[in-house]
DNA sequence: AATGAATGAGTGTTCATTCAT
DNA sequence: CATGAATGAACACTCATTCAT
């Protein structure tokens, strides 16, 4: 590839990058079925038409989307989770630095993550179901972490239903404290979630 | 008014609810934005015409289902908490019988229940609020609960942030509940999930 | 059926046969391509979204003209030529006879006819696949009655081919005819057109 | 003009000339309206805005390749018939040598007479009128051929029809030829085309 | 001359809502 | 009240043409 098709091809993905910016941007405000391909490419600063130079359709994008949606949830977290595994922590501070890294990703994908918990569901069948297939999977992992803070001492509980209820409060907390701007200061948030969420976990 | 009219009232009453069932349906398969009247009708057995014999609008229906949930969010919830505050139950026991009722309304309300849960953001800005406002309502209500736990001898913590742990607990656990059709048994969610969160708010 | 149930099949059926006349006018005048549904339903005196309430697209109409067409251009003329197969006129006058019935049906449906010819090579690989099938099984027939043409004492000659000739010549000289608006005496052109074709292949 | 100028000159109308192949197959497989200009570009092999460089739009092209018909249509099968007039051939082996002309044409040129025939009503009002314009003025060249077989002794006629009759055949004929990738041997199908022709109409 | 991203007018189709019967 | 045909505004997507590089 030449030096000019190299420089070129950077620029498309900027292109490309703007345009999902823009669409996370545009789907946050009006959802998904209420925004136009018109706001998308007007806060891109371009033409309908161009649009459809780097998107087969507006599905495409939302697709895109959720697939990046996807990866976070299923690998970011689970690489996460194996550090958590690997470390000798007790469960306390382990947990902290878990959900500290899972804050990280929740304010840098704020969008996306938004888009995950509000809309989702709201859009289709077929979206409905990716969102549930990505819940469950999560959910999954949740569970083995359960499963060894019963190793570490637990009482004995449903680890299904206490991953569950894990994970609806780990959506459900950091959702609200995007909605409202951080307002709350990271490390309290993490201190009592993690207190509330390891001690009702782990205490007789 | 005559008896007859009374009689025709009571029809139209009848009617009018059929078209409301028949739009959570669709809804709940379809999606609000992709709900067709026409599917609507169709499950009601009447003409797509008629349904504008008793809505205004699509989203009249909507905003009936909609208020109806606030209505159970807010009063109901609030009545059954009221009674919560008067028993002198221990915690653990006062919060168990707190949600079974919980339990009784989102097996009664189950459609509700998923369209405020999985559809009601995606709806419109509009609809997006009021969601969030049911939900700050109700978590309103949960802090007073929390408070009266910190009474009680719970730790020292921030109570809006309990009372969201709790409030999306709550909601996610049972939504859950509701789309794995109940295949958990309802004593041992119950008891799982009022010992994680008493237990978690509570202990030192 | 009741009653006013039948009555209104009519009339939905009267309105489908005026879309496709319609159509049929429109895609005479302008081509498919160029023919805008706009123009159909404005020609049909109605509205854009009526149009769909009897087409399933624009493909839809000029598919049902298409299979008018072929039923025509297949079954009717086999019917035609069964009877002059049936009987034992001299060959000028039972071909006379045969043309008699093309140039009926030609002056039926002149608006189908042109599009066939004129237009339906021009719309799409699939239809021009179509419109060469329906030209090969006509000219199929034609090699029957060529081969007929022999028994009855023509001279030696390649069948496909003349049979190719006839079909030419049938269809070309009978669009002119329509395109003329039927200016030459119908009986005149039967006569020469006769003439030719069956001289042409009969004399030595 | 500079050496270099000229050579500029003849690789500008080699490329232009590339366009034009190029559009012709594309149009033969999409038909015009399907065509794309990155279609052609793409079998071209150049991008699309360098098409501009050499043409004003899509209809150009097809003008430029209407005019090239015209041309044959006109000029060149006129120059065969005046060839004709001029030999004092008997009117079967004129008429043969007439055909054989024909038939080196249509192989020659078989992507434009497959356009002129099967697209080119389709197109566009405008190109209609003019497909027909050109028909009618190689009719008027086939009369005159007509009046001069009446000369001979033909049988009374009305020259008219049978001009159509053998423009029509001639057309027919040759493109199924083409279609047929030109399956049948062309001596043969002169021979069969050239009989009844004739024949038909000189014989009483 | 060559490239291909950018433009935006234009089109088929959908669907909530209306209304004559 | 019930019906379903009629309405037309709205939108996703297309593609010939332009233009900066």
């Amino acid at each position: 590839m030449s030096v000019r098709a190299r420089k070129s091809e950077i620029i498309k993905k900027e292109k490309r990058n703007l345009f999902i910016i823009s669409s996370l941007s545009v789907f946050e405000e009006k959802g998904f079925n209420n925004a136009r391909i018109k706001d998308i490419t007007k806060k891109a600063g371009t033409s309908v038409g161009n649009f459809y130079n780097y998107f087969k359709s507006k599905e495409d994008v939302i697709e895109v989307i959720i697939s990046g949606l996807t990866e976070l949830m299923v690998n970011k977290f689970k690489r996460l989770f194996i550090y958590f595994q690997e470390n000798r922590f007790p469960p306390i501070s382990a947990v902290k630095n878990l959900f500290r890294g899972y804050a990280k990703m929740f304010k840098e994908k704020k969008e996306s993550f938004l888009i995950f918990f509000e809309q989702m569901g709201g859009m289709d069948q077929k979206y409905r179901d990716k969102r549930n297939e990505i819940l469950d999977n999560f959910t999954n992992e949740v569970e083995k972490l359960i499963l060894r803070l019963i190793e570490f001492g637990a009482r004995n509980q449903n680890p299904k239903i206490t991953a569950r209820i894990w994970t609806s409060t780990v959506l459900g907390v950091f959702i609200w404290w995007i909605r409202s701007d951080f307002e709350i200061e990271e490390e309290e948030l993490i201190e009592n979630l993690t207190e509330v969420l390891v001690k009702g976990t782990m205490s007789n």
